[in-house]
RNA sequence: GCGCCUAUAGCUCAACCGGAUAGAGCAACGGCCUUCUAAGCCGUAGGUUGCAGGUUCGAGUCCUGCUGGGCGCGCCA
């Protein structure tokens, strides 16, 4: 109906600029906005504040002109039932019952495809998320961002794109010669708090799990490559790969119970024995960006935007951790992904302008701001109004697993994607976990149920309906109106959420949708005798029950038929 | 010192690329179950959107400067 109302608008300036009201080369963004109050109608247009100043009238005076023609045009009528001029000069629409109640129809005809679109036609887009290093289980902040990276998936999905999901993990660096380590102190029956034990070692209790498995002989299965343990306390290598490979498996688990699944699985050591990391590097020094000094070889970053230049290669000959993060991120423009987004912890923010300027030096024609960022901030988790800072696996801090076995996996992702990823969150598990009306997700699986409940019992009572037979003008309660206005946004909430990477206006949109929901289900009996009403009720149910659900969906929340 | 994020009701958060009287939930208070699930609904109260300027017909939103909080600023990742 926006888009209707949009294109008339359109029309109507094309014929104000004919008339000489407006000037030839203006060009309004036509704008429709959702009101806030039903007194100001159903969508409102600014037009005429816009338009004012270059017709040289004031905006009430100009509004009046459009409403004037608008009103003499017949099609346009049949929509809208009445406009009025409010304000500073906005335009307030009226719709008539039979365009608000039009949004019922087009649901139970499209389904699951209602809120869909084709904006990303179908382009490749590769989500890089999680992204953890095998070195312990998965904390709460991997949680957030496995939540808010797999509904902008799904987001991305539901928008037409064609989306990869990618996990790169370093398996090579220090941190895993660190975790080897660490694992041997164990197998070999130290503890932290012994005098052999590595600097810097993992403490966790996880770690003495490994060592256990290992000397057990025990074989771990992930990323599709066996590791069978040797058992040998000696032998280091073997440690390291059992390890990597023994807690891979262990995020891959916790991923599964959280509902998200991943298409690749990146190794950083495949670059280096691939030579993708030395190619790179060449190319770096072929296009003469870099330089030595001091015995290491350093990339002038400061040409592309950066405060200082930076290491790439260390005088004992490594290279620091974004040079291969240059080189895989050649490979993801390599393999034809025009857009690619990154979804990782704010606190590693500052990668973001090294990366972009290797890639800009490498000078292979990646364009300037490519790829795009989304930066969660850090979660806090709280329980009886304490902060919670440690878990007794992990020793320093709070596993995703703790909070799907405590709360439960559709409540942690809820949680987790309700805010603005730019927002520092606290995981309040108290709330969490209630089963009360508090818990917003409780409350939008509810709303499902009980429509649930209402169809199930309108079947069992004979009660049945067809959407070709049933009159939807009966719709015209206060409560009946502003669901339907609530369904009717729910395409340009899908596609606003999925252009601005922002899972967490889904979760908003929802709850709004459900309070929708609640208040109608109060104030009116579905199951009633008058045939008519009751079938247009049962139609607008189902309707709102497929929203819902696709909403839910959307986030990777189930949505119950009974609860 | 520099960079990124942030500051909205007592608390947790929204506010659709600048729109009308800034909205929800919780907490507080008062109502609604012989009727489809009360995990619900209705109502009351609660605000100088951190501060000071600027742009605009119009600013929580954009710009500048301050203040407070978080995160970064390594030849760690």
């Amino acid at each position: 109906m926006k888009a209707f109302i949009t294109s008339q608008l359109d029309q109507l300036v094309s014929q104000l600029k004919s008339e000489a009201l407006l000037p030839e080369d203006f060009q309004p963004r036509i704008q429709i906005d959702n009101t806030k109050d039903k007194a100001h109608g159903d969508l409102a247009s600014n037009l005429a504040l816009m338009s004012a100043k270059k017709a040289g009238m004031n905006p009430r005076e100009l509004a009046g002109q459009i409403v004037e023609r608008l009103e003499a045009n017949g099609e346009f009528m049949q929509q809208v039932s009445k406009m009025e001029i409010a304000g500073p000069g906005f335009i307030n629409f009226f719709l008539s019952t039979s365009a608000q109640t039009a949004v019922i129809k087009e649901i139970l005809e499209q389904k699951a495809a209602f809120g869909t679109s084709n904006q990303g036609q179908g382009e490749k887009v590769q989500v890089e998320f999680v992204s953890a290093n095998p070195t312990g289980p998965l904390h709460v902040g991997h949680g957030r961002g496995a939540a808010v990276g797999d509904c902008l998936c799904r987001l991305l999905e539901a928008t037409g794109w064609s989306v990869t999901r990618e996990f790169y993990y370093n398996d090579a660096g220090a941190q895993i010669s660190n975790l080897a380590l660490s694992v041997q102190a164990r197998a070999k029956g130290l503890t932290p708090e012994d005098a052999g034990w590595p600097e810097d070692g993992y403490r966790g209790e996880y770690i003495q799990e490994v060592a256990r498995a290992y000397l057990n002989g025990e074989t771990v299965t992930a990323d599709d490559q066996e590791v069978k343990a040797a058992g040998d306390a000696e032998d280091l290598e073997a440690i390291r790969r059992f390890a990597v490979a023994y807690l891979r498996r262990e995020q891959d688990l916790d991923l599964k119970a959280f509902g998200v699944a991943f298409d690749v699985y990146f190794l950083e050591s495949s670059l280096y024995a691939e030579g993708k990391v030395e190619e790179a590097v060449q190319r770096l020094i072929e296009k003469g960006y870099t330089y030595e000094d001091g015995g290491a070889l350093w990339l002038k970053t400061t040409e592309f935007g950066d405060d200082k230049d930076r290491v790439m290669r260390k005088t004992d000959g490594g290279y620091t951790y974004f040079v291969p993060d240059v080189a895989y991120h050649l490979n993801k423009w390599q393999r034809g992904f025009g857009k690619v987004i990154n979804e990782q912890g704010a606190d590693h923010h500052s990668t973001i302008t090294r990366v972009r300027a290797g890639l800009q030096a490498l000078e292979v024609d990646i364009p300037e701001g490519w790829p795009d960022y989304v930066l969660h901030q850090m979660v806090t988790v709280m329980r009886s109004g304490e902060e919670v800072k440690i878990s007794k696996r992990a020793g320093s801090y709070v596993t995703l697993r703790d909070l799907i076995d405590e709360v439960g996996c559709d409540a942690t992702r809820y949680f987790l994607a309700a805010r603005a990823a730019t927002s520092q969150l606290t995981f309040d598990i108290d709330l969490a976990r209630s089963q009360t009306n508090d818990n917003p997700v409780y409350y939008i699986q509810y709303a499902h149920a009980r429509l649930c409940s209402v169809a199930r019992q309108a079947q069992e009572k004979g009660m049945s309906w067809t959407l070709a037979t049933t009159d939807l003008d009966a719709l015209q309660s206060e409560q009946e109106q502003a669901l339907l206005n609530q369904l009717a946004r729910f395409p340009e909430v899908v596609s606003i959420a999925a252009r601005e990477l922002e899972p967490h206006q889904i979760a908003q949109y929802l709850r709004e949708l459900a309070a929708a929901m609640h208040s109608w289900y109060n104030a009116c009996q579905f199951l009633v005798e008058d045939e008519k009403v009751r079938s247009a009720r049962l139609a607008l149910a189902a309707a709102t029950r497929q929203v819902l659900a696709s909403g839910l969906q959307l986030l990777g929340v189930s949505a119950p038929e009974s609860m």
